[in-house]
DNA sequence: AATAAATTGTGTTTTTAAACATTAATTTCA
DNA sequence: TGAAATTAATGTTTAAAAACACAATTTATT
């Protein structure tokens, strides 16, 4: 079995894990998979979803162009876990784009055979159920801090946000994902202008360390007080 | 049978419309029913779902606090639709509170009865994903509308989003559904104030029509120009 | 009906963050 | 390797919306 679709249908972070040897054998043969470099796009507001797409390694941002442009990220994808799913699961086209952040590798399982795999999988079934229940609550959340909260707030709780999505290097601070400044900007709602100024401000008052794209969380603690702040 | 019981499970806008007799008859002998009158909460940020409530009557407004207190609305629920269904599927306690908006009715369904009837039921469970699908693709896109637009596109979007949620009275043009300015305000995340002159702004326009909280769109083409304008 | 309470309306001030402008530092790649 | 392109950094100006203050009106309550 091709290695990329192994580790979508195996991985322990996979929904498929549970699957039965026999249900794994038909999902594995009715799928197909692809490379993708760092900035490649996966695929576009508009598009048409063909298949569940399962993120295989890599890392991925889901991003909404808005007014005049500017874009907003309203999801990062790390292996193993599906992306584009909701517009596939909704019946409609995607309303964002997803563009590889690093180098990734993904595949595609076949609608029709993951809609039957559905209908005599209950707790299958409930797992989906159960991951777009949680990323509503989690976009409902969102909406909120980002409309609400001042730009250290809203910073301070992505770089939080990126920790727990994507966890630390052995040293227990520096976050395992680089980001330019202008997506840290579109992560948290602001110009990248301001990204830079409050990371900046951050990093003098010692609750972070910058190199480069490189990002230090210092003290978590301050951050999560400066988030809840607002 | 409860009528309002009757309602939530054979009116054509339910999902249990469908239903088979007998699997009707599990629900309604499964559930029970509750008024509450325009102001009082259903549910509040933090309880713990008890089971799967349908408004059966009446208007439903679904909010979170936010910084400050600030309150920001979420959901405008109709009859017959689903409230609360997203923490109760998510297995989470409830992220956001329901106020009845005018005199309501609601039913509560048992969850176990609920998940046995899911169970033997793909195409109701399918609707249930199809449901949370949809409004998770509804929130990220009200996302960058909230964060990105002005205040006049802000406003615009959801005077016409009060349009096409509860539609309006026989000429066409009067929205039935009667908000205070504050209730506007934390639907298009601004302030009181700024709600009620933008309002007065649109009316001096000729864009909608006010006679206290009556809100007539007079000029929706216009309406929606502004909106997309941001 | 009288009073209190809540809601609506409007002007003014202040704050925040965007927009703009420019320079410096990195990357990219021909 | 060196020029071009991209990304990062920082100061200044401008615009948007919040905060504040207060008056007017409507609605609820006794």
């Amino acid at each position: 079995m091709d290695k990329r679709a192994a580790n979508c249908i195996d991985n322990e972070r996979s929904v498929f894990s549970t699957l039965t040897a026999e249900e794994k054998n038909i999902l594995s043969e009715n799928c197909s998979c692809a490379n993708y470099k760092k900035g490649e796009i996966i695929y576009k507001e508009g598009d048409k979803p063909t298949g569940l797409i399962c993120l295989s390694t890599g890392k991925v941002k889901i991003y909404k162009e808005g007014v005049g442009g500017r874009e907003q990220i309203v999801r990062m994808a790390k292996p193993v876990g599906f992306i584009g799913y909701r517009a596939l699961f909704a019946g409609e086209n995607y309303i964002a784009s997803a563009q590889a952040i690093e180098d990734s590798t993904v595949c595609i399982f076949d609608k029709e055979i993951l809609f039957g795999l559905l209908k005599s999988n209950f707790s299958l079934t409930m797992s989906i159920i159960q991951s777009l229940a949680s990323e509503l609550g989690f976009s409902n959340s969102r909406t909120v801090t980002l409309t609400q909260k001042h730009i250290r707030g809203r910073l301070a709780e992505s770089l939080l946000f990126l920790k727990s999505t994507y966890g630390v290097e052995e040293d227990g601070e520096t976050l395992k994902v680089y980001l330019s400044r202008e997506d840290v900007a579109n992560l948290s709602n602001m110009t990248t202008s301001n990204a830079i100024r409050t990371l900046s401000s951050f990093s003098q008052e010692g609750v972070i360390a910058l190199n480069g794209r490189k990002i230090k969380l210092l003290d978590t603690k301050m951050l999560n007080k400066i988030s809840e702040l607002g």
